[in-house]
DNA sequence: ACTTTTCCCCACTATATAAGTAGGAATTGT
DNA sequence: ACAATTCCTACTTATATAGTGGGGAAAAGT
C-alpha cells in the first residue's frame, strides 16, 4: 500500500510542476490546494529538498520549487526517496537490498523469483514515468 | 512491502506444490521445513482454505493439500487472499475498490493515473504466474 | 538594525496494522 | 476410549504510519 506520505509528496510535486513559472511557492498554499496538513507536508517537502528533487528559498517570498525541469526527474527518485524499495521484498531490492532471515538460499526460493518479476514491472513504469509524464494526462 | 504472512503462505503452497502426491500434509511438516512459526502458518493456511485454494482434513492423517492443480492457481487468488489489493492505492483496486477522502476528482488525479499502470503491470505478471510456474524454476 | 516571513529540525503522540501466541472445541483414525 | 490433527476466537506485542507542537535559523524587506 501506497503510504500517504508518497501519495501526497506526488501530488505537491505535479502543483509545482503545473505552474507556469518554476518560482519559490509556500508550503501552505501546496497544502491548502491539495487538501495536505501543512506541517505534514513540511517535512515531506524536506526530504525532497534533501533528496535533490526539490529547492527552497529562506524569508519573505521563499517557499519551494522543482530543482530541475519535470521532465528530469522520474518516479524513481520520487518512490525511493518517499516509499523507499521498490521491491515488495527487501532480498530482492536493488537499492535497498537485505538478506532474508528466514530463506536458506535466494536461489531456490520461489517468492524471489515471483517477486524479481513484479518490481521489474513495476519498476519498468516509475522509470519510464517522469513528473512531465504525469501533469500531461 | 510484502508481509510476512503472505509470504509464509506462498511458501507453503509451493512446499506443497512440490510434493508427488496430493496427500494431507500436517501443518508442522510445512512449518518446520519452512522456518515458519506452527501457528502463525495454521492462521494462514485456514485462510487459503476458506479462499478456496487449499482444502484440508481433519483428525489423525489429516493435514492440508491443494484443492486443485498448482497449474489452475494462479498468483492472483494467493495474493489478494493473503495481501489483499494489488493495486497500491485503494482508488485503483479492481477486487478493493475505495474512493480517496482527499482528492476531488479521480479523472484529474495524477496519483491514480500512475497506479493504475503500476496495478496493471503487476496484475500482468500475477495473472500469468501460477504456482506451478513458481516451482518450475 | 529590526521585523516578518519562511524554511529547518527534533521530539512527541495517537492510531492502525502486522506478527505472533494461547487455549480449547471439533473431527477423524485406530 | 484415545491420540492426533485441524478449526476458531481472542489476546498480546511490536512496528510503522500519520500527524502535531514548539522552537530555532536564515533570509528578505523596511
Amino acid at each position: 500500500m501506497l503510504s500517504k506520505k508518497t501519495k501526497y509528496g506526488i501530488k505537491a510535486l505535479t502543483y509545482l510542476a503545473k505552474r507556469k513559472e518554476n518560482c519559490p511557492v509556500q508550503i501552505s498554499e501546496i497544502a491548502g490546494h491539495e487538501n495536505i496538513s501543512v506541517k505534514f507536508l513540511e517535512r515531506i517537502l524536506l526530504e525532497l529538498r534533501k533528496a535533490g528533487v526539490l529547492d527552497s528559498k529562506k524569508g519573505k517570498g521563499g517557499g519551494y520549487f522543482l530543482a530541475r525541469s519535470p521532465k528530469d526527474i522520474p518516479m524513481t527518485d520520487i518512490i525511493r526517496t518517499l516509499e523507499g524499495p521498490i521491491a515488495m521484498v527487501p532480498c530482492v531490492s536493488l537499492n535497498f537490498y537485505k538478506k532474508c532471515d528466514d530463506c536458506k538460499s535466494e536461489e531456490v526460493c520461489a517468492v524471489n523469483k515471483l517477486m524479481i518479476q513484479v518490481r521489474d514491472s513495476s519498476l519498468q513504469v516509475f522509470k519510464n514515468t517522469s513528473l512531465q509524464d504525469l501533469i500531461n494526462y
